[in-house]
DNA sequence: CAATAATACTTGACTAGGAAAGTATTGTCA
DNA sequence: TGACAATACTTTCCTAGTCAAGTATTATTG
């Protein structure tokens, strides 16, 4: 008779038995890399992020980053003091209506944003270069799928 | 003559034409589930990885326990305050090195590890448990891969 | 065998972001 | 039109981690 065939208390599961603990190792080296590169350019991850947004628009409300970032208001308003100070964006309030700020890239953060976006294109490649076009267009398709499915939003994320 | 025969300056990526993006944000948004089913277990994404090691062996010393999450030496004495405080772990100097601190699970602790371990399994479940068996292998290779390549340590990370 | 180095851990200063309370402005409607 | 609601943003308090300096203990070495 199998030794087994009792009820047995099968052992807790391990972090690294689970899909999503590969993922965010992968995820976090991937991220922390990047936060090294930016160092150099004395921004942050989620300042990038905020930056190239401004710069597809000609302004917008501290809400409408908060938004588009996943990031929450108090987070974005104190992103915005950074980069304030930094000289990277302006913050002026709303003529039209008093309550809304309008926040604009800067001169130098203009030219900042196509340097940070090359820094992003290199770390993207080191990490994830050699996975074949059509691979790679498979797997963001399932994540994309799974955004979708779970109605995510966008949540972010450590800084080192 | 077509008037983009000069060189043009293409306009900078987009966070989203990352890969890592993608990665970055179903990993975020599956650990921020997690650690939001954990909140009534009053335990933390990092709390939970360490009480799942300490689990497994009698007793480890801080700097294992570092080696083995890939946290910091100073994360680890902060987290071990925590724990003590909820009295999930006991902290004594070691006899033979007082140097060093034997690091266990108090009764309740241990008790606690398996229902941690569901928690983890159902979220887990929840966000990949569509990918079916052969494709999810296909994915843990490939990030494995991605992992040895790089020589990566482990990077833990964000609490909301 | 004392001085110095190495090792193990802790602590303090700092950064980052969330949640919720607080402030200012505008909109609504009785 | 004046009170209350809604909206937009900021601030405060909290947690969580890194890094580097600090403390304690043991090992090494001249």
């Amino acid at each position: 008779m199998n030794r087994n065939s009792f009820k047995t208390k099968p052992s807790p599961s391990l972090p690294e038995d689970h899909f999503s603990y590969w993922l965010r190792y992968v995820s976090n080296s991937a991220a922390y890399s990047f936060s090294r590169k930016l160092r150099q350019s004395r921004v942050t991850v989620a300042e990038w992020i905020v930056l190239r947004q401004l710069y597809g628009s000609e302004n917008l409300s501290p809400g409408e980053v908060a938004r588009k970032t996943g990031l929450t208001q108090g987070a974005v308003s104190k992103l915005m003091n950074r980069l304030l100070r930094k000289k990277l964006v302006t913050r002026v309030i709303s003529s039209k209506d008093r309550r809304y700020k309008e926040l604009r890239l800067t001169k130098e953060g203009k030219s900042l944003v196509p340097r940070l976006a090359r820094i992003a294109d290199e770390n993207d490649d080191q990490f994830f270069g050699d996975i074949l076009p059509k691979q790679r267009k498979a797997w963001i398709d399932l994540l994309k799928s799974i955004i979708r499915k779970h109605r995510l939003r966008k949540v972010i994320e450590f800084e080192s």
